[in-house]
DNA sequence: TAATAATTGTGATATACATCACTTTTCTAA
DNA sequence: TTAGAAAAGTGATGTATATCACAATTATTA
């Protein structure tokens, strides 16, 4: 499935990255996830999956930022962007065994492989490991819902607001932020061509409500980004 | 939450339009269900549910289509058309407890509400029902990214198309097919205005793609459609 | 069944944003 | 450290589709 790294082998039990639904494993089922994993890293560019590619092992981020995004020819529309303690594949969990988006790394990135089939028995087995699963499907879909809702109603000032509130609060959770994705990535992300990002970028700087150059941004007047994203 | 109208009991063992979950529950556990559940009816436009109000109970379509939407002042986005042997609700079935969309009934719609407490039991004490949940939850998923990369990626006449193929393959499931969404639903499903559902519907017409007329569609080319859909 | 309202259809016009073309800056690697 | 490539910025232009205005149908209710 994807090219094997370096191996950092440490075990399942004492890792500090933890998920939610992991906690709620036995020290029996803990093992067995152990038996069943690989470590793995890739650099920054690398591809973490392949749309439509046969789906073995469900991907844990352990560190580092990703992007999951569907493609078809030169369209692209970034998912969303995965930050570590997210998993890669639940998404797809049943069904056709197999990718639903494609994952590259954003920056160099630590990742814990599980066998697919050992996920599935913990479903069956433990049903507080299922429960977490359930909520995490919950907050991803409702995440995909309200992004629906944006792109279809917003337009790109609204949406690049969104945008750079979600940088600060959400991936980056600071304010300044340096920023790991590019202007055509941020494009991907609001729907809009990397030069209109440009552009907002100048506008925004211009009327004081961020500044910032290279890659930092710093934002200055978050009220009014929550207003233009509410109210165009 | 929502006004109860006219009582039709019947045992869920004996329930015909069952859900998978619900096909795998133990008969102590159906008649748990049983004794917190309400059967109930809705007339065309009527609301459901209402986005941001408290949910006490999931609701299972028995009969009849339903809108889920978002909404927002004047916005919309049409999630989805949910059709008998649909949950509303589980899409929000752990976090806060609050329907995360509206519901709007398309047409004259039964429900079954199914208490949100039982509900979240019987994912504890049943994991091929929390399996079946996730199962549900998986689909929602792919098909909202898939929804998001489509609005995101093609232009309307693209989005038309698929609408074609959607209402007629799933929604339907027959052709020629008898509308019952208005072209403003057509619209909101695909992001567009309604005057642009006029013209596309003219245009295919005039093109021997589909024919019919009021609230009646044959699809005559959906090799053509097919096309549209995938090169715009 | 007529009267009124709501939905739908269609042409003309407006506009948000993409695209193109080019410059400037930043990154990469020899 | 510099040369070449990639990314980013900016103005000019084009276009898909929304909006507006009004006509024609269809639905609703008195």
């Amino acid at each position: 499935m994807t090219n094997t790294k370096e191996y950092i082998k440490i075990n399942c039990m004492d890792c500090k990255v933890k998920s939610k639904p992991f906690q709620k494993l036995t020290a029996e089922q803990m093992n067995k996830v152990d038996e069943h994993r690989t470590e793995l890293s890739f650099k920054k560019g690398e591809l973490l999956s392949k749309q439509g590619m046969f789906m073995s092992h469900v991907i844990y981020i352990r560190k580092g930022f990703v992007k999951l995004y569907l493609e078809n020819d030169d369209d692209i529309t970034i998912l969303t962007i995965a930050k570590p303690g997210t998993f890669i594949g639940v998404q797809a969990l049943y069904g056709e065994a197999v990718f639903p988006f494609s994952a590259e790394a954003l920056t160099d990135v630590e990742v814990c492989l599980k066998d697919i089939n050992v996920f599935r028995e913990l479903v069956l087995e433990n049903s507080e490991f299922a429960k977490g699963i359930i909520e995490t499907l919950n907050v991803d879909l409702i995440k995909s819902y309200n992004r629906l809702f944006s792109l279809t109603t917003k337009q790109i000032n609204g949406r690049f607001s969104e945008l750079l509130l979600y940088m600060s609060n959400v991936l980056y959770e600071s304010n300044p932020f340096q920023l790991t994705i590019s202007r055509k990535d941020m494009a991907d992300l609001i729907s809009t061509s990397p030069e209109s990002v440009s552009r907002l970028m100048s506008e925004f700087k211009e009327q004081g409500i961020i500044k910032g150059q290279g890659h930092t941004i710093e934002i200055l007047d978050d009220i009014r980004l929550d207003t233009i994203c509410k109210c165009g």
